[in-house]
DNA sequence: ATGATACTTAAGCAATCACTTAACTGATGG
DNA sequence: CCATCAGTTAAGTGATTGCTTAAGTATCAT
């Protein structure tokens, strides 16, 4: 019933102000309004999109006083991408031995050609 | 107002549906009903799930006579990828110059501490 | 031609999403 | 103390999602 991690590590990078939010967390730990201040909606619009950050693993908060400090959690971001790498990588192996077949059918080709 | 390629790619990728379809397809292209087999749901949910694939530029189809064969495009793919791995880097080299930093501050502090 | 195959289109539905406003809690600074 | 600041909670709304079933439309084999 809970959705795989990568569901939702891939549903939280599919929207821009949390991408803009996430950008912003690369330059270091940053407070829910420091993250609301760029963008062009409500504190309680970005407090759901932290929710959904932190859901997904992406991001960490801690509360100090009244103050809520976001950063980044490397480790989700790197099992999307190696997701990601993984079907790529298979896919290009995959031309690649395509294309090597393609030309050993045409060099076969040429061979039967010139008896 | 139409969204960016990369919403559009994460929100596709954030389906477990879509990523098996995308695993089948890196073993090679494959018709409609051949991404359906194994896959616990109607025809038409699959075409549809075909169409976020294809909409999100993940997956380039072509119908010949009555089937449709679809293929991985990984163009979009790479962008997926490379914008993960942009922002993970970054983070990952601003821990690495906080950790000099700190290393710094304590080889100073011993060497204050000592006179 | 006929029937099976391989989708396609359309309509509908419940759940989730990305917001909003309004009202509230709980630090902090003067 | 009390006002301000930082964030939270709750409730509502319109749009989008992920399915479904039912009824098409081309193609292909016989």
């Amino acid at each position: 019933m809970s959705p795989e991690p990568l569901d939702r590590v891939f549903q939280a990078l599919s929207d821009p102000a949390r991408r803009a939010m996430l950008e912003r967390l690369t330059r270091g730990p940053a407070s829910v309004s420091e993250l609301a201040q760029p963008l062009a909606m409500s504190l309680p619009a970005v407090v759901q999109h932290i929710a959904v950050l932190e859901g997904s693993g992406l991001v960490r908060t801690e509360k100090i006083g009244r103050v809520r400090t976001c950063q980044i959690e490397a480790g989700s971001l790197q099992r999307a991408e190696q997701w990601i790498n993984e079907r790529r990588i298979q896919w290009e192996r995959r031309l690649d031995r395509l294309g090597d077949y393609l030309a050993l059918q045409t060099k076969d080709e040429t061979k039967g050609k010139t008896p």
